[in-house]
DNA sequence: GTAGCCTTGATG
DNA sequence: CATCAAGGCTAC
């Protein structure tokens, strides 16, 4: 038989990378996830994961671990509203409209591609085809303003929204958490027809904002997310490993100096090994590898309080828990403190404006559209963006002022770098 | 339990 | 009436 949508598929499931069916719970994914979520929450099931809850889900080995294979499914979008308490067969829902306009998209998309003759780039050889293309026009974002696929399709608080008010995205959902909100208890309301029942249905606790534990959630045309956005996800250096790795060498005893390890010490081993991190990140970084810079002087001046500095850090930490910063937005904002336009002479600097232009874009598009009911997010999240650069200066004046008075106890990466801007 | 195929039924 | 995304059935 024909498919009137054989355009899409090509496609390929964003869980598994088998062969799409066509649109189910919310997206194009093949039949075998279809019927696995299906089975999974009509009958409530609970899996355990035996490894460390990061299994690699594709078609070969997507029976090996039920657990992961549904996280991943409800990373990459899947709607948990989209299966039916009553078993209803036939007939439509209300995602109906959305898959017609994310049919809509990709075709035009599609055209698109072939008439401006735009390079389709695949994104690393890791899980599913991301299908990621994303030197894609702006105008392609789902937008703010209705055109777009936005998932949230209907108007505010209804199955999109979680009892605390921020939608139930695909990469909301908390990973790692107890599964028990996710499911319909043994679909208690049998006599409701509706295919988004219970509030619970959405993740009660959006995922903290800094503990990803999945590194790549990526997942084609997640609706709603900008492509930069869906890159820079895909670039995510995996946090546990992070964690690990500071752990391992907060351990570790100092060379050469016997004696109990200061805070001081401590912090600075954590700062050697985070810039390490974001090193290699930044080096993997789209855009960031064409930017040539020419380093000059800076000239020294004397620091401040370690006290004042850790205090304001805190508080800034504490205000962006508040403000619920969900992965989408913290992968932006990173990126755009990578592309802070101070460096000075640097070579291709339209480069760098270019690339935070787009990325501020992207995080404007994307908070109006998945938090239209707070409407300062974009705004909160600039500010807090100008107080980390503001820290971030502030604590290099001061580890200079304490390198030059000797007192950095470890000669590292962080010291090479502040050597670096003042030569 | 999985996954391919079948049946159903609202929608346009 | 055709479409297509739900649920159902069943061989494996």
């Amino acid at each position: 038989m024909d498919y009137s949508y054989d355009e899409d598929l090509d496609e390929l499931c964003p869980v598994c990378g088998d062969k799409v069916s066509g649109y189910h719970y919310g997206l194009l994914t093949c039949e075998s996830c279809k019927g696995f979520f299906k089975r999974t929450v009509q009958n409530n099931k609970h899996y355990t994961c035996t490894e460390s809850q990061n299994c690699k889900i594709d078609k070969t080995q997507r029976k090996r671990c039920p657990y992961c294979r549904f996280q991943k499914c409800l990373t990459v979008g899947m709607r948990l509203e989209a299966v039916r308490a009553d078993r209803m067969r036939g007939g439509r829902n209300k995602f109906g409209p959305m898959y017609k306009r994310d049919r809509a998209l990709k075709q035009q998309k599609k055209a698109l591609i072939r008439a401006n003759g735009f390079k389709l780039e695949t994104g690393p050889p890791m899980g599913p085809p991301p299908q990621t293309d994303y030197p894609l026009p702006p105008t392609l974002h789902p937008g703010a303003k209705g055109l777009a696929p936005a998932p949230p399709a209907g108007p505010p608080g209804d199955y999109d929204r979680g009892p605390y008010g921020p939608p139930a995205l695909p990469m909301a959902v908390p990973t790692h958490g107890p599964l028990a909100g996710y499911l319909y208890p043994a679909f208690p309301g049998r006599a409701i027809k509706s295919e988004y029942p219970e509030p619970y249905a959405s993740p009660h606790d959006p995922a903290p904002p800094y503990g990803y534990p999945e590194p790549y959630p990526s997942g084609p045309g997640l609706p709603g997310v900008p492509e930069l956005i869906l890159k820079l996800l895909q670039l995510e250096p995996d946090e546990g490993q992070l964690k690990a790795r500071i752990l391992a060498c907060l351990q570790e005893p100092a060379k050469g100096r016997p004696d109990r390890p200061t805070p001081f010490g401590l912090m600075c081993k954590m700062a050697d090994q985070t810039l390490f991190s974001i090193v290699e990140w930044a080096r993997s970084c789209v855009v960031f590898k064409e930017l040539e810079v020419d380093l000059a002087t800076v000239a020294a001046q004397a620091g401040s309080l370690l006290h004042s500095l850790v205090l304001r850090a805190q508080e800034l930490v504490r205000q962006l828990h508040s403000l619920q910063v969900d992965k989408q937005e913290f992968v932006c904002l990173k990126f755009l403190i990578l592309f802070s336009l101070d460096v000075k002479f640097l070579e291709n600097h339209s480069l760098a404006k270019d690339a935070q232009e787009k990325a501020n874009a992207a995080l404007l598009d994307y908070t109006m559209c998945h938090y239209p009911h707070c409407g300062d997010k974009f705004r909160q999240l600039l500010l807090r963006l100008a107080e980390v650069r503001s820290l971030s200066m502030q604590a290099e004046e001061y580890l200079y002022h304490k390198h030059l008075g000797g007192e950095v106890p470890c000669n590292n990466l962080l010291i090479e770098m502040l050597h670096a801007k003042r030569t």
